[in-house]
DNA sequence: TGTACATCAGTGAACGCGCGTTCACTGATGTAC
DNA sequence: TGTACATCAGTGAACGCGCGTTCACTGATGTAC
């Protein structure tokens, strides 16, 4: 039965949420359609209602997840050091909990394999993390973007690191991490 | 018709060497069975005289791109900087060839949804990597070892974070993480 | 405001497809005598 | 060394399954008068 233009509005944001959660939980083809949508509380076949495609889901689930991300590390403090989003970022809590943490820890591999217009969406999603950790560093404009690319790099790839690894790595793997190289 | 052992065991080396080409270029679901018997120069119901099941195939694979992928990086001097090393990883060249790049960078997310024992294995590999980047610095072992590990994240992230975004996000990660945070 | 009707959000069965895996078969290899 | 036979590497058809997508249908919503 048909559904008013509000509740189709709501549907659409659990559909989104939902692919958010799910495709950094499992991956993007670990997700199926069927799965986001019952997750969402429909079922699979009303899918088109909302989306063109399984592609077109996953530019508006990445863009989600992103900016879900961005306002979690930045939430609490107006002004965080960047040693308080690098604790967040290598904790025990990030590790465990791939579906609510960074979209690059967990789909930047497969966003590769993808077409240039999703990857366009993951790069802008990029940027607007690196801005947002800029944000902690002190320095010329030029200086501190260059040290939060290279921050976002160090944390991404310890966080890739450790969860594809036994427990002793990962965690060797973190800890080593968590302190600057500066302070080494 | 039956091949002789020698044959067995050559092309035994020729699926091993497809699947370790085929998974870092199009990922573990992304390369079929089927594609790599057929890369292998062979068809896919024979699989099964090789391996258990895909699974199987996956942890010799892994296995042997850490083991070619350590070998390329130390190849030619004996005793590389780790500015040598960081030039070779952070190229044009490894972000264009997945495909004989670094595992972590190109398998790492999917290896972690997989089972404990594929992340074993995956793990040992971590750490022959480490070792490796490790030898080429300076400090005592443990310092040396944390600081391999720092220098290996970065490397990965920044890799992971190029590849999944749009050319202009890709070179300017690239570039950041090519000069080391000390000479910032 | 009330009525008649077109629209369309959501349902559930069905589709074609590629996947991992199984299996009967072939015939050269390896072995026992 | 020669012979008879069991083994088994590789082939290609077939399997069950889950996937993304399509479609006929339902009935409340939204709209035109």
């Amino acid at each position: 039965m048909r559904m008013s233009q509000k509740e189709k509005d709501r549907s659409h944001a659990r559909i989104v949420a939902s692919a958010a959660r799910l495709f950094r939980e499992r991956g993007l083809e670990g997700a199926s359609v069927g799965e986001v949508m019952c997750d969402a509380g429909l079922t699979h076949g009303g899918f088109y209602k909302h989306f063109e495609s399984k592609g077109a889901l996953v530019e508006t689930a990445i863009e989600e997840a992103f900016q879900g991300f961005v306002q979690m590390l930045a939430d609490g403090d107006a002004q965080k050091s960047y040693a308080a989003y690098r604790a967040l970022y290598l904790s025990e809590d990030h590790l465990k909990h791939p579906e609510i943490g960074c979209p690059i820890a967990t789909l930047g591999q497969e966003v590769s394999r993808r077409p240039e217009s999703l990857r366009a969406v993951f790069g802008a999603g990029v940027q607007r993390l690196v801005g947002a950790i800029a944000r902690s560093m002190g320095g010329t404009v030029h200086a501190r973007r260059k040290a939060a690319i290279r921050e976002l790099s160090m944390m991404v790839g310890a966080m890739v690191i450790a969860r594809a690894s036994d427990d002793e790595t990962a965690s060797e793997v973190l800890s080593a991490c968590r302190r600057s190289a500066r302070h080494a």
